[in-house]
DNA sequence: AATGCGAACAACCGCACGGTA
DNA sequence: GTACCGTGCGGTTGTTCGCAT
C-alpha cells in the first residue's frame, strides 16, 4: 500500500514564503503552539503543506534562532562534530544553540566541504597519550571568480522587518559558554561514513544519566565545574569537555573512549603508538601494509602478524579470548594481544607496538570485531576518512607529505615518489 | 552596462521511525 | 501484527544576487 501524502498538494503554494505568510504562521504558532503540522495550514489559513510550515518555522521563524554568520568557533565545532557524527545534522545542530540543522548542512556543503585537510602529527616528544593528531583546515584558494558576501551581511542592509522583529533576542550566556573553546581542531573530511560505535559513545557520554551522576560526584574530574552542568547546557558541555580533552594537554582523549577506561594509564598503549610514529618507524609502504594486514576471503582486511590474525576480544566472551599469544591486561579488563612481528625490518619491536596499538584501538573502538576495512585502518586514531576516492586521495597526500604526514620528521616510507604507485596499487 | 558564474541558502522531497488505533 | 499518522531528518533542487569579465 502506498504511503498517504502528507497533505493535499493540489492548490498549495510552493516556493518562497512571503512576509504575509510568515506573519500568519508566526501568529498562529504563537497563539496555538507548535505541532499538528498537518492541520496547521488549514487552521491558520495558509495554502501551504504542513511540512512546509514546519520547516519554515523551525528553520526561519523560530524566535530562538541565532542569526549572523557562523563564527570561527562554531565552524570549528561543526567540523569536530561532523567528524564524529557524520551528516547527522540535527545531532550537530543540537550542539549549536540557535543554529538549525538546515543551516549547518548548508554551511557545511558550501563552506567546510570545500576545505581540504592536512594532518599534522604533533612534534611533541612527550610520551603522552594526549599528544595526537592536530589536523588543520587549509582553505582552498577560492576557485570562484566572483562570490558574494553572506546573505546575512546583505540582509543587514535590507529591509527585513519580520525577521528582525522575530530575532531581536540576544545570545544567551549559555550560548556564549558553548563557544568558548577556541582551539580549532577540525577533522578530516568526513564522512558519510558512520562511526556507529563512536556515535554510541558520544550519545552515551551525553545522555547516560548514570554517567552524569558519576561525573557530578567526581566534581571537576573531567575539568568541568558543577555550575556548567545546568539544565539545557549540560549535555553539550559534558560532550564538549570530552571531545576536546585532548587539547587541554592533561586529560585522556575521550575520542577513544573505551568504556571502563578512565585512567590515563589505560591509554598508554595509544601513547606507544604515537611514539612509534614520532620515532620514525621505517618500513616501506608495502612492507607496512603486508606486514600488518591480510585480506580474507570476505574481502575485508584483517590485522595480522605473520600467520596470525588477531582475534577480537569482543568476538569471544568479552575479554576471555582464546588467543594463545601473550596476553596482557590493560585498562579495565581489556586485553591486548602481543603478536609476533615477522617483518625483517622491524627488529626492535616497533612494528609490533604500532600494530598492536592499532589492534587495540580498533578492537575496542569498534566493539565488533577486528576485521578492518580501509576506513577502519585509518580510523584507528580517532579520525575518520570517507570512502570517497577524493578522500582516499587526500589520505595518500597526507601519508607522503613530508611536512604534515607520518614523516614529519622523517621519511616514513622512503622515497615517496617511488612508493606512490605502490600505494595507489595497494589501495586499489 | 550586460552577462555569466557560482556562492549562499531557502525550500522541497522522499524516506524512516515511533506512536497509536 | 498491521496500517496509518505525525514528525523529523537528510539529500537535493531552485532561486537570488554579488562579483568578475
Amino acid at each position: 500500500m502506498g504511503r498517504a501524502p502528507c497533505c493535499e498538494k493540489v492548490g498549495l503554494k510552493k516556493g518562497r514564503w512571503t512576509a504575509e505568510e510568515d506573519e500568519i504562521l508566526t501568529k498562529y504558532i504563537q497563539a496555538n503552539g507548535e505541532g499538528s503540522w498537518r492541520s496547521l495550514p488549514k487552521n491558520a489559513g495558509l495554502l501551504r503543506c504542513g511540512k512546509s510550515c514546519r520547516l519554515r518555522w523551525i528553520n526561519y521563524l523560530r524566535t530562538d534562532l541565532k542569526r549572523g554568520n557562523i563564527s570561527v568557533e562554531e565552524e570549528s565545532l561543526i567540523s569536530k562534530l561532523h567528524a564524529s557524527f557524520g551528516n547527522r545534522w540535527s545531532l550537530i545542530a543540537g550542539h549549536l544553540p540557535g543554529r538549525t540543522d538546515n543551516e549547518i548542512k548548508n554551511y557545511w556543503n558550501s563552506h567546510l566541504s570545500r576545505k581540504i585537510f592536512s594532518y599534522n602529527y604533533t612534534t611533541s616528544t612527550k610520551h603522552d597519550a594526549t599528544t595526537m593528531i592536530e589536523p588543520q583546515i587549509i582553505a582552498f584558494p577560492p576557485k570562484r571568480r566572483g562570490g558574494r558576501t553572506s546573505r546575512w551581511a546583505m540582509k543587514k542592509n535590507k529591509t527585513y522587518a519580520l525577521k528582525t522583529k522575530l530575532n531581536n533576542h540576544q545570545q544567551s550566556p549559555k550560548q556564549v559558554q558553548i563557544h568558548q573553546n577556541n582551539d580549532a581542531v577540525p577533522l578530516p573530511p568526513t564522512p558519510s561514513l558512520e562511526s556507529e560505535n563512536l556515535t554510541m559513545i558520544m550519545d552515551f557520554m551525553a545522555l547516560d544519566p548514570e554517567r552524569e551522576e558519576e561525573e557530578e560526584e567526581v566534581g571537576d574530574g573531567l575539568g568541568k565545574s558543577s555550575s556548567q552542568q545546568e539544565e539545557n547546557t549540560r549535555g553539550t558541555l559534558v560532550q564538549e569537555d570530552q571531545y576536546f580533552a585532548v587539547e587541554e594537554g592533561e586529560r585522556i582523549n575521550e575520542m577513544f573512549c573505551i568504556e571502563g577506561w578512565k585512567e590515563k594509564s589505560d591509554y598508554e598503549i595509544l601513547g606507544q603508538y604515537q611514539e612509534v610514529i614520532n620515532g620514525c618507524w621505517e618500513l616501506n609502504f608495502n612492507e607496512f601494509m603486508d606486514t600488518c594486514f591480510v585480506e580474507q576471503e570476505s574481502g575485508v582486511l584483517s590485522l595480522t602478524f605473520g600467520e596470525e590474525i588477531l582475534e577480537s576480544n569482543n568476538n569471544s566472551d568479552n575479554n576471555s579470548n582464546n588467543n594463545n599469544n601473550e596476553e596482557e591486561v590493560v585498562g579495565n579488563g581489556a586485553t591486548r594481544n602481543e603478536p609476533t612481528c615477522t617483518t625483517n625490518q622491524c627488529s626492535n619491536g616497533e612494528c609490533r607496538d604500532l600494530c598492536s596499538s592499532m589492534a587495540l584501538s580498533l578492537d575496542h573502538g569498534n566493539n565488533n570485531n577486528s576485521d578492518l576495512d580501509f576506513e577502519s585502518v585509518i580510523q584507528f586514531n580517532g579520525n575518520m576518512v570517507s570512502k570517497s576516492l577524493e578522500d582516499k586521495e587526500n589520505l595518500l597526500s597526507w601519508l607522503w607529505e613530508d611536512d604534515d604526514g607520518w614523516g614529519k620528521d622523517c621519511d616514513q616510507f622512503g622515497d615517496i615518489d617511488s612508493q606512490l604507485d605502490v600505494m595507489v596499487a595497494w589501495f586499489s
